[in-house]
DNA sequence: TTTT
DNA sequence: TTTT
């Protein structure tokens, strides 16, 4: 059947990322952005302003980057889909959570000016497992810049499978 | 602040759409959309899809359009962003939903081949109260045809003011 | 630096692909889709229209699938980015043109209802060397039903690296 | 028969818009964005970059817009749709130029951390008698804030049309 | 011609 | 909870 499930987003994050590892060890970062809509009441005429707050969830490689660029109150573009996840409230009774998924699929870049230039560490990744991931097959590198963009997507650089990022 | 929120989606209604009018008169129409994956397993390289179903919420003059032209199996290309919506449970507690909001800032297109064509009443919109909405002041014609397409965004025909559509 | 440079169309084809090989033997497709913008005259209060067309080129994968089971009249989703390609004139001067690539950072769909249905030919890509690209390495397949999607981009099915589609 | 056509860049002005008028007075700002693309090459390793020149053209109040706050070097989201022009060459040969238009249905963002801020004139718009189009009926205030967010697409404030900005 |  |  196919069809056509894409989500686009620039924002800031209001905290920042939240990073675990699947058993595979594989990175998953968790962020809340915030988008806002301004716009002037017909009648008073006052400027209004309602924000939105989404819930991105990347995987793998770009995972990793957000984990070591993206902090709170950052800038970024974020291109993904939607998924509805079903879970169990403690009542037992089924919940609903809508999420923007960002996988090897989607993109992800920084827009701050300074996109965390000067950010990499000496020792990058030496605590992301996830980097060993069947995807990653590199070796970490030392005093790796900042990258601004990641992703398969267009109009996003590529990073290759055989390089750390 | 401002900042983007928009989703893209291509796909099929799993039902009628759901229409009600709110004081003002302005039709709302509600749908459900399905998208979906398609990919092999890594593995087993068997074929597997998943179906992602979305809550897609229209406003104003396309819901009309919505209401008239749409119905379940539809495949339909829709632009707008994302809400998430707070309302509370029989229980007393918080829940959410996130919906894809279109309104005269989104976009929507039927891409049946025989787009509704033919489905025009001779007597349009005389169950549309909506359609004396503050947005649009025109009088209903008789034997309009499908418009394939609504909205104000890129790609997709605008719709007068002052004509039903 | 990065950025985004990203298209999304949705037309039909003005005419069949036209379909080379690179020396690699990777194939190469080009299409005009037409897009139209319909809009009612501030004054008059006429319907007017304006055809735009595209020149799209696709890359790899998707040049063998557009190939095989797109044509004149057919409906497509398209997403690519934009490249504009200098060259000389017949005069010595240089000319400019800008085209929409499609490549495996990029997506197709196919949104005719029956799309290609039955199309498959029984000896597909019999013609097409371009198959055997470092790209994909799998053996073409008899009777394979036409995919109505291909692409790596959010929203359409992707197409295994190892098996022709 | 309607269809999509739309256009998304991220990107930085390679220079200066050049902003002339319409008879009826409206603005019209030309822009060159410079988009790039970076990836490793499959043989060598070594990190490539393409840099991608886009033109695109304002109308009406986001022209404005650009003219006031957007300058070379500025960072920006702008949401389009392509369109070619035929012209004739001094040799009398027909010439075409592809465009990415961006009028009252599409979108303009300035990322730049500082989007103009303390750039507002104290006498805004002295020089733009564009401004008194048919489409914005409002007087210029002083001291007004640059605006992040231009247009009537998703995810972008609108402004009024009843309101210089 | 921009930017990193 | 971000940002302007």
């Amino acid at each position: 059947m196919a069809g056509v499930n894409k989500v686009i987003l620039i924002g800031n994050l209001g905290a920042d990322p939240e990073v675990r590892y699947m058993p595979s060890g594989d990175a998953v970062a968790n962020v809340r952005i915030a988008t806002s809509d301004t716009w002037k009441d017909k009648n008073t005429g006052e400027r209004q302003e309602r924000t939105e707050w989404h819930n991105v969830v990347f995987f793998g490689k770009v995972a990793e980057i957000v984990k070591q660029y993206v902090h709170k109150g950052s800038k970024i573009y974020v291109e993904g889909k939607l998924r509805t996840r079903k879970w169990q409230g403690q009542d037992g009774q089924d919940r609903y959570t809508t999420e923007v998924v960002v996988d090897m699929n989607g993109t992800m870049q920084m827009l701050d000016s300074r996109s965390g230039g000067g950010v990499g560490s000496s020792v990058p990744f030496d605590d992301a497992p996830a980097y060993q991931s069947s995807r990653g097959g590199g070796r970490p590198q030392s005093s790796s810049p900042a990258p601004s963009s990641v992703g398969s997507s267009q109009g996003a650089a590529d990073f290759d499978d055989d390089i750390p990022f």
